[in-house]
Formats: C-alpha cells, sequence, structure tokens
DNA sequence: TGCAATTTGGTCAAAGATAGTCAAAATTTG
DNA sequence: CAAATTTTGACTATCTTTGACCAAATTGCA
C-alpha cells in the first residue's frame, strides 16, 4: 500500500510535469489537501526531491511563502554536450535565441552568457556579413562559445 | 499570489524603468493606492531597494515631502560606455582580449561574460568569414555583446 | 520674526503568516 | 523481532503587515 509520502510525491511528479519542470506550491496547502501535518512535506521534499534526485528546492518562509520545486534533467555538462552536438552546421536567430533558453531556463548556462551569445549573434553584430552566410557563422560561434563553457 | 510588498516593488520597478532610473513619489499616496498602511512604504524600501540590491533611497518631511529611488548601475555603466564608445570599427583578437581582461579586472564585466566574448570573435568561431572582414565583425560582435551588457 | 498647527516621512515592536527542525511515536519491511 | 522508513507535533526561524508613537519640514498667523 502506498503512503502518503509517495502519495504526495506522486501527484507532485504530475504537477511537475504539467508545469513544464518548475512548479510552485504552498506546504499548508499541500498538507492539508492531503490530510497531513506540514512537516509531512518537508520528509517528501528530503526524501523525494533531493539534489541526488536530479531537483531543487528552493523556499520562502513569511506572507505568501511558498515552495518551488524545479526539475534539472541532466547535469550541465551532459547536457551541453548534447545540445552542441546537435547543432547544425547553420542556425536562425529565433532558433538560437530558444536554445539558449532552454539551456539558461535549466541552468545549464547563466542568464548572462545566454544573453551575451544573443547578442554576439544578432542581426546588428553580424551586419558587416552577407545574410547568406550568416546561418553559418551564428552555428560556428555558438558552437565555440558553448565548448568553451563546457 | 503575491503580497503587497511584492506588488508595491514591482509598481516601483516599473515606474522606475520609465523614469529611467530615479523616481520621486510620496509615501502615504503610494500607501493609499495600494490599500495599506505608509509604513509598509518603509519595508519596502529596506527590504527591496536597499543600497545592497543598488538602490539609493532618500527622502524628506514635511509639506511637500518626497521618497526617491534611484537605481545606481553608474560606475559600471559609465566604464562600460566609456568602452563602448572607445572601440573603433575593427579589433584584432590580440585587442580584444587585453579589452576584455581589463574590463573583468575591474569588475565591470564578469569572467565568465568576458570568456564567452572572446570565444565568439576568435579565430575559430569566426573561420567561415574571411581574414579581411573579421576585424571589422569583432568589433561589431564585442560592441553588441557590452551594450547588451550596460 | 517666532511659534503653533499641519503635513510629511521614520522607527519599532507586536501580531500574523509561512516554512524548517528534530526527535518521539507509529508503521512497514526484511 | 530488529531495522528502516514514515508520520506527527511541539518548538523555532523568517518574512510580512499593521499601528502607535516619533521627528522633521513647511505654512500660516499673531
Amino acid at each position: 500500500m502506498m503512503g502518503i509520502t509517495d502519495l504526495i510525491a506522486a501527484f507532485i511528479n504530475e504537477e511537475l510535469e504539467q508545469a513544464d519542470g518548475v512548479l510552485e506550491l504552498q506546504r499548508s496547502d499541500l498538507a492539508q489537501r492531503f490530510g497531513c501535518v506540514p512537516s509531512q512535506i518537508n520528509y517528501v521534499m528530503s526524501t523525494r526531491f533531493s539534489p541526488e534526485r536530479g531537483y531543487i528546492v528552493e523556499s520562502r518562509r513569511g506572507g505568501n511563502g511558498y515552495i518551488r520545486i524545479s526539475r534539472v534533467r541532466m547535469d550541465r555538462q551532459t547536457l551541453l554536450m548534447h545540445v552542441i552536438n546537435s547543432l547544425g552546421s547553420e542556425l536562425d536567430y529565433a532558433s538560437t535565441r530558444a536554445i539558449l533558453a532552454n539551456l539558461a531556463e535549466s541552468g545549464a548556462v547563466s542568464v548572462e552568457a545566454a544573453n551575451c551569445m544573443l547578442s554576439a549573434v544578432s542581426q546588428r553584430a553580424l551586419q558587416s556579413v552577407p545574410q547568406a552566410y550568416r546561418g553559418v557563422l551564428r552555428a560556428d560561434i555558438v558552437k565555440q562559445v558553448l565548448i568553451q563553457l563546457v
């Protein structure tokens, strides 16, 4: 028989799935929903959503406090290598932005680094290069920076 | 749900944005607008607009009293603008590295950002562009990233 | 001019709202 | 049964909201 801990963990996992990896909830709400004491939630967090299991849990106390759970898919290096290998030989600006946004979202690169790269391959930065060659250049630049970041 | 403190902080941030970094307001006005006691405003100031967070808050009591909030990124910003304006229309790799090293040394940009830029303008990243055009491209890229970082 | 009233903003401590810790009690597992 | 895991709750820590009281600047009037 599933204990309350596993029920709560299952619930959180479903919500995480729907929320695309980031979930914010209130401890007492959740406790009430499952009819348990609030500290039970802390137990669930520490046994089911620990960093070793690939989650980051942040929280804040006081009025409007919260518990935020984020799922981290892979370790940074694995994810970066995966992305680098998946890069084609050409990249348009929109695709680049999407890729970098994902990397920043997952925490694999800092928001600052992502912004640097995006600026570096913006139309404005590449204005001296003919349109037809910008795609290749973008891919080269992004790839080179990502390799340095691994 | 966001608490009143965060609502007020968000409001002030928007106004600051529009007002280009300096904002003057009246404590009781603001309190009334958000339906809270005036001292709540002091709480917002001390927890959300502290010097550590990069703001200066001045005030005056009495008739036509006010609270003035200023964002201070000036030192860094001044330095960055200076560097940006001093960039020529072409840059070789060695000069770029020297400039970025100085910026990182002074703390105006993070070491990470400096490394990102340097990788982005490395010979390898720009390999698809003919030598003769790389200087211009380097200057454009560095300038664009620095502008974003201001 | 000088003082009193008025108009602002400031301080601080109490009350309220969340979340965290820890260890004992209960339950499940081997 | 013994060990491991789970469940509870008393106590603690942190953040927010509120209000009573304080301080300073301005205004108006004698």
